[in-house]
DNA sequence: CCCGAAAGTTGAAACGTCTCAATAGACTCT
DNA sequence: AGAGTCTATTGAGACGTTTCAACTTTCGGG
């Protein structure tokens, strides 16, 4: 035990380990606590013993550890984030608001994509709670809410992304879904359609469960048979899905003479489908997709579409989770709903 | 000291601590050395005292602290990701291939996106640093890596993403962006462009300026001086830097007769610029981008443009890392380098 | 010149885990 | 029965912080 065949191997690499505190305090002359004070209370340390421990920190490059500290204090600056799918330039913006939040704040984010499989969703609850992260962002998958529950409950705040809560029970950032679909839907019916189809995925996910509900609510409203909602269900909100799911759409008997997706990369890959088959947009068949990515405006024929700001969204979904950790004890768990806008293009 | 203020305010939240391995070695009447066996070397434990412990685990709802286990082990199987813009797709995909690889062997991610700020970046490695994440995988921003190469020595191994490494001192998932420029250039050429222009970001990132080296290197290769690249330098790499170039581009005299970007993205805004001044593409002017976005296909006209694979580039990156993380003393620094691909539409 | 208060500093305990040397028990062999 | 081997278990110390009560020093006032 007395020579350390470590520091033999690997030749210079991973020599030195960090310095610490009490590194910091032994090269200055007095106690970890003094130096720990620097750090967390400056003002009561006397000036000139705290110039002297900053310049030490300085010289020794010294960084304290986040996680030695998370451990006294349990708390370690780090959210966790959970989105349907980080392929998706909607979720990317929204991951890009909850950044931008946590940096203002001096936090960290922690990133994970479900795919929206329920099976990955729980394997990241348990990562998540692994790693003690400070507070939870999240798109769910898994239909009831009551784990989320949970673990807001053990004391992990959560913030629910996108998807409102059922009876409001937890904080949440969403924009009007139902709104959303019913505009859509409304449009359409302004312009003669009745018989529409809607393609979407899973419906656990509460975001396109509303818009159905939106769309549906336009047209039971009017009591005529004929119109109806053809449903069209994917397993991924993609454009690959979206380019299969055209086959299944172009089969219904009466064709719909409109299609509706439950987002825009699901327009995309319709579209493309639509006009692999020859079939034209908007001429045979209106199509109107939802959130306005930014490609959308430059699709032929330039989509129509429902307008979100997915930054906003993740924006204040973490200036909301980031409030809830400072102050523990704040007010009722608070919803954030805006509103979402019909952009008419060519393609409907 | 004797009642605990704490535990009145705020009801139920918060209530209980977490159970720790002293809770589960008190509840199975056994010393924390034996539960802690459990978890890392379960083999040692008699069969009958294992049971007991993991039923009693189970029972409390006991997880393992990562976090105090780092501290004292030195690694806490997380690994920072930095991206160039965690909005744009390409990125996303990136991500995800991380973070499957990521998952596949317990790790987590803690993701930033410099937005290709030099000085985002420098933040974001301060907060990488007081995390001590176990390693990292970046697409560096600023021009020199000496930073990285220095965390790398000091024990934190560093991959470089879609970055080649000066000399090859650090190891490096990359596509080819020299060979991507020549394909698209010489693509022009043959169609009988001469003169080109080339819209980019800023140049301190080398994919950029391997693919403008590309380029310029098919152009000079012949000796004739009207065949020149016209350069736009602007800010961020996205649609809408796209579109404002376009005044800049048609501004030019004479105006290039066809244009390259260095991202989709930028050509989706160039596009959408070039569009509402009446511009016909290709008419008027040919259009290439680079990435092969899933709208790309799908554009009006549809664009040429040079393919990756940034899920792989993500992926590989990810078990490359990991793989230095498991066993630290491994061979040279790698590097991997994808082959890209021209993808002819009709934009050019 | 002594007292008390104010200002600075200290040392130890605690957070939850892992590891290692040490111990205890059971079994085998002579 | 004693010595020697295994197999299971234990307890203490360490990882890098924070915090708090206790201590020392300084200083003003009586």
């Amino acid at each position: 035990m007395a020579s350390d065949p470590k520091s033999a191997r690997g030749g210079r690499a991973r020599s030195r380990r960090e310095p610490g505190i009490s590194d910091v305090a032994a090269a200055a002359g007095v106690s970890v606590g003094t130096v720990s004070h620097v750090l967390n209370r400056p003002e009561v340390v006397a000036l000139r013993t705290r110039e002297r421990i900053e310049r030490v920190m300085l010289e020794l490059g010294f960084v304290p550890d986040l996680s030695a500290r998370r451990l006294r204090l349990g708390m370690g600056r780090v959210i966790g984030v959970q989105v349907l799918d980080i392929a998706n330039p909607f979720w990317g913006e929204v991951v890009r608001g909850v950044e931008e939040s946590a940096r203002a704040a001096g936090y960290v984010i922690m990133v994970f994509s479900s795919s929206e499989s329920a099976e990955i969703e729980a394997r990241n609850l348990d990562l998540l709670r692994l790693h003690r992260v400070d507070g939870l962002l999240i798109a769910p998958v898994a239909t009831d809410e009551r784990r989320l529950r949970e673990i807001d409950a053990r004391g992990t705040p959560v913030v629910l992304l996108d998807h409102r809560s059922e009876r409001g029970r937890l904080p949440a950032v969403t924009v009007d879904d139902v709104l959303g679909g019913v505009m859509a839907a409304e449009y359409l019916r302004g312009r003669g359609h009745e018989r529409i189809a809607f393609v979407t995925g899973p419906l656990d996910i509460a975001a396109y469960r509303d818009r159905r509900a939106g769309v549906r609510s336009v047209l039971r409203r009017r009591q005529r048979q004929c119109e109806e909602v053809v449903e069209v269900r994917v397993a991924g909100l993609n454009a690959r899905e979206g380019a299969a799911a055209v086959q299944r759409l172009l089969s219904r008997d009466p064709r719909p003479t409109a299609v509706l997706c439950a987002n825009d990369l699901l327009a995309l890959g319709v579209l493309r489908g639509l006009t692999e088959r020859g079939v034209r947009v908007p001429e045979d068949v209106s199509l109107i997709g939802y959130d306005d990515l930014d490609f959308s405006a430059m699709l032929s024929p330039a989509l129509t579409t429902i307008r979100q700001h997915p930054f906003r969204i993740g924006q204040s979904a973490g200036e909301l989770l980031i409030a809830r950790l400072t102050d523990p004890d704040l007010s009722a768990p608070r919803q954030l709903l805006f509103e979402p806008e019909l952009v008419v293009r060519a393609s409907a």
